[in-house]
DNA sequence: TCAGAATATGGAAGCGCTTCCAGTTTGGCA
DNA sequence: TGCCAAACTGGAAGCGCTTCCATATTCTGA
């Protein structure tokens, strides 16, 4: 049915070492030899088999990449700067959609290695115990990202989550709020929406603020951040500023105070985290927390390959940083 | 290094092709011998090599599918249903992102195939003619969807992009709209948003409208919305409506609409397309065209299976069909 | 009780490739 | 011209599994 690599060889007249060694680019094939048998090759319309070739070289040019969702914009950008990397160097990647839930996570690791990709990628810098057995004990090169962390299973790249939230509520508190609230998901835990309420609470402890009643839950949608300007509106003491753990709850609560005539930032202002491209069409614009997503994914991809080249590469930890856009939800560019 | 079917066949004393059948559920073996060789696997840690397997199979296990943007919620919706429905079946899915690029489509396709996938999903019915040929050359059952067409590679699930923007217009002028725009993309052409267009110019010819100059191109994201939105304002003839080909530039009409204090629907009424979830959040709400997209790729996951199984299947094409979600942004709900 | 069918089982062959080793050819240099 | 090293090449072995065939065992029923 389809031509296969003997095939090749018997009509160019050479051993299948020979076509072997003309696919991969090994440099002692003679010219003409090289130009037979890549002629043979198009004429056969010859496409070698990536499985069999997978088997016999313990490589299979796959990488396994993990997600909490796919189709959130954040992830897919990660994903998309780490495929191109990979890509450019034949390899390809599989994608697992964990859904947020540490269990999946696992069983999708498991299923994964059964298919021996070369690496891995996991978002996130927080893994049931068994998956961080299974991936040190495969030996692959293991990248960490979206976060930091000091006991990474092999690397990590990413950015402080916690020092991200910190800073925010440090600058707020310097731009003059000092009646903040924090509103984060707790339905789907993941490191870096908790580091992002440690990183608000100890910005609060340094600042002498009280965080009583300051911190909220809500369904990371934008329900959930309607349903949490409801409350904030409601509680005792007023409030000055709703600081979202992700862009879409901040959104979902500007949609609110929209509907309810309350003018934000003049009565609340409001800051997400992320910096989707929503954060930026909406009116007022959101001040959030930036990462260059593509870039990290790339710096992930180019780690990956430092360790695929056998290269003990010079670091585990890699902080890509992150920036503060400050817009009008918070009151930038607005007259006093 | 690591456990291999041999090994755990030598420790529990049976053939190798023992250890498979234990592995791969046949039905006749023995029930001590069954439970022999399952105690050795749980022992030893045995894990199966899948690449081994699709060799010695020539089934991997394995389905490709490609969209047109991982990180696009609208296909991840899809792939997610997808995904679940192939998962029970021990099936894992490879995830190309292919950007809008036809070419980039045929690329990923002819790398794809050389892993030699069970079968393939597509988004969309209009493929490169390369494309089309490697795929019904590999054999393999290949499923198209998002779109209807009448001519397949093999089988289609989706809904007529044409009809549901056809109803749509159609709806709006029984609405009383009669002076419509239409604002697309063409920067990323692909038959979805092309039907769209398509359905929208029939409907006006049906209702007698005239459509000259009623047609806008701009990029597919929010500033395209808010430059769609502009050009509307300054159109000699009053447009009431502005029917957008996505959600996306919707919402960045409405924005706009915001920016200016220009009244939607009052003073202009706007329809999107897709039903994200930000269509329901937003204030108004979006009028726009709605699909279950979930059951659409649980759908192309059972017609997948179906072909795999060998049952030629019934039919080659399914109709998911639509629905039109009217909201405020159109008037709906407002007392007139 | 025994032929014949049904059920279990071992093990070889092979899936399509890479890789290694041995053998052949070519090239360089004195 | 001769000799050794370097460059090239063929082909066997093997990657870890499935599958088929032949054999061994157990179960039927007359």
């Amino acid at each position: 049915m389809t031509v296969t690599l003997a095939e090749v060889a018997k009509r160019a007249r050479v051993g299948t070492g020979t076509v072997s060694r003309v696919l991969n680019g090994a440099r002692n094939v003679s010219p003409s030899t090289r130009d037979r048998v890549q002629a043979c090759i198009r004429e056969m319309g010859y496409r070698p088999n990536l499985v069999a070739r997978g088997l016999a070289a313990s490589r299979t040019g796959m990488v396994c990449a993990l997600i909490p969702a796919i189709g959130a914009p954040q992830h897919g950008e990660v994903i998309q700067g780490l495929g191109d990397v990979l890509h450019e160097h034949g390899i390809q990647l599989m994608i697992g959609d964990c859904g947020y839930q540490p269990d999946r996570e696992e069983a999708i690791v498991a299923d994964f290695l059964e298919r021996r990709p070369d690496a891995f990628y996991l978002t996130g810098v927080v893994h049931n115990a068994k998956t961080r057995q299974m991936l040190r004990a495969s030996g692959i090169p293991i990248v960490e990202g979206a976060n930091l962390t000091d006991d990474p299973i092999d690397c990590v790249v990413g950015y402080s989550n916690f020092a991200a939230a910190r800073a925010l509520a440090q600058l707020m508190h310097r731009r003059g709020h000092r009646t903040m609230a924090f509103v984060a998901s707790t339905s789907d835990p993941n490191d870096r929406i908790g580091d992002r309420l440690k990183g608000y609470l100890a910005a609060c402890a340094e600042l002498g603020q009280d965080t009583r009643g300051l911190v909220l839950e809500s369904a990371n949608n934008f329900n959930g951040g309607a349903a949490a300007l409801d409350i904030v509106l409601h509680h005792a003491a007023p409030i000055d500023l709703l600081l979202c753990a992700t862009d879409v709850l901040a959104v979902g609560a500007i949609f609110e105070c929209q509907r309810r005539g309350i003018a934000v930032p003049g009565r609340l202002a409001i800051a997400g985290f992320d910096d989707l491209p929503l954060a930026a069409a909406i009116s007022p614009g959101l001040t959030t927390v930036s990462v260059d997503r593509i870039a990290m994914g790339r710096v992930a991809g180019h780690m990956l390959l430092q360790r695929l080249a056998g290269r003990q590469s010079p670091y585990t930890k890699i902080d890509v940083g992150f920036t503060i856009r400050e817009r009008a939800s918070t009151g930038a560019g607005i007259a006093p």
